[in-house]
RNA sequence: CGGGCUGUAGCGCAGUGGCUAGCGCGCUUGGUUCGGGACCAAGAGAUCGGAGGUUCAAAUCCUCUCAGCCCGACCA
């Protein structure tokens, strides 16, 4: 028996430890809080990288590279933004042995930055838009941290706009969310909820927030990608104006929208089970593989079968891999490539070579199917895509079960339990049951009166915060608030969250 | 920053005062296996997180310290 992963029911944050090092995709660093993301991690990353920058290109956007180091007076000229990021920041003392005259913030995002620069590179309404975006790290020391969902330092892309118009800069916030939606869905099979974020949980500096939120396995809430409508915030900060058409002086209206590597953990908490990693066929690095089951004095048959079929999806443009290590058996191999998450499994042996043919195993339903050897490629293209679509409609099934209308606050405490489970307390047994606590409730879509008040307090008393006021959802939302009662203004949805 | 747990071989652990620190997995070599995590044999691999102390004797007891993980508050 080689390595073994906690099951879900037992405890679903080390089951998710557990794959993250099991399937090798990231690792601890030296450095507490930050990761070692490794290949298989990586590959993951550069799959879903490729098709966002895509996507950013396709709507117009040009990748540049802003440095790493910030002024520390940069960080200072946006009041809120300051408040809320100065409690994470890494800062730079020393360069070449020396005291730096002024501190150097390492980026925890680098609006600053790039509007220090926009101020030099904006002038006339005819330089307006800037849609830029850049593929960058950044450093936010945070207390708690967790693989992929948040780490000291992580990866992303943060998209930078500057615009002529309110108007316009909005309609760019919006674009930018929907293209992580449509993106979330389509190629990381991540059903979304599109939408605003409330005051108190909008990003420090913008004026309005929007995100994404997904429904991981445990329930709870993870914001998945997050699109601000940054006003004249930025603008004014670093004093940005632009000549208009009509010849007066404005200050130019902002975006910046970002996602992270953060999304690799979310992908695995939707998607992967006991045995290991699932991943849609769209990221796996290799969308099959090929595992040849062969006896010292069938080797060679097998293995010249084996490598035919190799030869064939190949040929059709297909991700594959073989197994051909003789140090490990089938079975052996038939566990390690599930823990992976490579979407389908060929198995080829004696029976198939006889039979003129191979056996398919999908990843995540264990479906097995038999074909003939030249049927092979078109049924596994067949597969691959059925697998994408069904995986989406799996955890949108799965959020759609968990998802509960509320109206007031008893429809609340039912659906979330009136205690919170304790977590880590040692019981009378002695024994821990430290983070086995299944967490309740999912989304609750309820009508909210706007109260900052009734937010906080929900929060404090169930750990229950707004993800976001769904798009789409905010027309007729007269009635009661579900918490205090008061006439309502949006439609919310409630979780807790990671 | 609070709470809990843990530091002994690459990994997971056992060892609660006694002289040569064990076990499983993994690794190396050779052989037999191979359709759901095979087996046999022979090997390699550790100054027991660190410092100080108690003792004839310390992985084990005491003091200090460092680190990591998980949980909580804060956050993409």
């Amino acid at each position: 028996m080689a390595e073994k992963i906690t099951a879900r029911s037992v405890d679903y944050s080390q089951w998710y430890i557990d794959i993250v090092l099991n399937a090798k995709l990231a690792d601890y660093s030296p450095v507490k809080g930050c990761m070692v993301i490794r290949p298989r991690g990586y590959a993951i990353w550069e799959r879903l990288r490729g098709e966002l920058d895509r996507r950013f290109k396709e709507t117009g956007h040009q990748n540049a590279y802003f440095p790493m180091f910030i002024p520390m007076s940069f960080l200072q000229k946006e009041a809120e933004h300051v408040e809320g990021f100065s409690p994470e920041l890494a800062v730079v003392t020393h360069g070449g042995g020396e005291k730096l005259e002024e501190p150097l913030v390492v980026r925890p995002t680098s609006e600053t930055i790039i509007w220090s620069k926009y101020r030099d590179w904006i002038q006339s309404w005819r330089d307006l838009p800037l849609l830029y975006n850049q593929w960058a790290n950044v450093v936010r020391w945070e207390k708690r941290t967790r693989l992929f969902l948040r780490t000291a330092e992580f990866l992303w892309q943060e998209g930078h706009t500057a615009h002529e118009t309110k108007a316009e800069a909005e309609a760019e916030t919006a674009q930018m969310l929907e293209v992580y939606r449509k993106f979330a869905e389509e190629y990381l099979c991540l059903p979304v909820i599109a939408g605003r974020k409330s005051d108190s949980e909008k990003f420090a500096g913008a004026v309005e927030t929007y995100s994404i939120e997904a429904m991981m396995q445990d329930k709870k809430a993870l914001q998945a990608g997050t699109s601000h409508f940054l006003g004249q915030n930025f603008a004014k900060a670093f004093d940005v104006q632009y000549q208009t058409r009509e010849g007066s002086l404005d200050y130019v209206w902002a975006s910046s929208w970002g996602v992270s590597t953060r999304l690799i953990g979310a992908i695995i908490m939707t998607h992967s089970d006991d045995k290991g990693l699932v991943l849609p066929p769209s990221l796996a690095q290799d969308e099959l593989v090929i595992v040849p089951i062969f006896k010292s004095d069938n080797k060679a048959s097998v293995m010249e079968y084996a490598n035919k079929a190799f030869g064939l999806f190949k040929a059709e443009g297909l991700r594959v891999v073989i197994d051909s290590d003789d140090s490990q058996s089938p079975g052996w191999k038939f566990a390690e490539w599930e823990m992976r998450g490579v979407p389908i499994r060929v198995e080829a042996g004696p029976k198939d070579v006889a039979s003129a043919s191979v056996v398919m195993v999908r990843r995540d339903s264990g479906e097995k199917v038999q074909v003939k050897l030249e049927e092979a490629p078109a049924m596994a293209k067949e597969l691959l895509k059925r697998m994408q679509k069904e995986l989406l409609e799996k955890a949108r099934t799965f959020r759609e079960a968990n998802t509960k209308d509320v109206r007031n606050m008893d429809d609340i405490l039912a659906f979330y339990g009136k205690e919170i489970v304790a977590k880590n307390q040692p019981a009378d047994d002695g024994e821990s049951h430290e983070g086995t606590s299944e967490a309740k409730g999912g989304f609750a879509r309820g009508l909210w009166c706007g109260s900052r008040d009734c937010e906080a307090r929900l929060k404090a008393e169930l750990k229950v915060t707004i993800r976001n006021l769904p798009s789409g959802m905010q027309d007729n939302c007269s009635g009661a608030c579900c918490l205090c009662g008061a006439s309502a203004k949006h439609m919310a949805i409630f979780a807790r969250s990671y």
